[in-house]
DNA sequence: CACTACACTTACCAAAATGTATGTACTTCC
DNA sequence: GGAAGTACATACATTTTGGTAAGTGTAGTG
């Protein structure tokens, strides 16, 4: 398939690139900001609404990273007040579904998981 | 289905404890090791050779919180030297394909990912 | 008999993540 | 006209995370 072979990612390796992807995704505030985003584009101050506990710097901070892997969509309109849209880019949504399947399991079996603790 | 329903697991909710569990499967190397850990039970120092970049500290630290969580199964053989397994409790398996199917899709797309870095 | 392997623990320190507080420029609401 | 909302940036302090190095006790390996 890949014309350019030879090489395949594997985030087991360190110095493998998909290491930095995940740790973006899987931060604690990436995770959250792509599951949020699943319901549609959102802006700024909605998102922190959302997201329970994020503060504004370290939400700009985990918007700005995210929207650098091609994983979120940022689009500004030059008004004022400031008024900016957030959304996932086709590459971020189909990441966000991963995402929410695994909070999704944990949130399901989160009974389980508490009774684990003895 | 929940006889004690009234309220329902949300990791977007600050206060969930949900939020704890999430945070330990998506630490960084507690992704790493549930990855490792779907090959099959495995010792410790094995486990440290696989996942690239890791430290001793930080793989004993991990596998105990998820040993906690329910989804380490670590069995210590009386012996000299020590002999250590770990493996996946059947709710860790679940687990683990979530995170796989995450980490899974960050490989194959990489191309894409890294391409977004303009 | 020195050395390595095993599976850790502890102490110490550096680096990274995160929170708090503040400022901005302007507009609408009360 | 004072307050709140908007989407941040910036400086500073703190908390968390992570690395390094050393120690443990014994047994097999050269």
């Amino acid at each position: 398939m890949n014309a350019v072979a030879g090489f395949a990612p594997n985030v087991l390796a360190a110095e493998c690139p998909s290491r930095q992807v995940l740790k973006h995704l899987t931060s604690q505030w990436g995770v959250l900001v792509m599951l949020a985003l699943r319901d549609g584009t959102q802006r700024f101050s909605a998102l922190r609404r959302r997201i329970g506990g994020v503060s504004e710097r370290m939400l700009a901070q985990t918007l700005q990273v995210l929207e650098a892997d091609g994983l979120v969509l940022r689009v500004a309109y030059p008004v004022v007040p400031p008024h900016v849209d957030y959304a996932l880019t086709p590459l971020g949504m189909a990441a966000a579904q991963r995402v929410a399947e695994l909070t999704g399991w944990i949130e399901a079996h989160l009974p389980e998981l508490l009774a684990a603790r003895g």
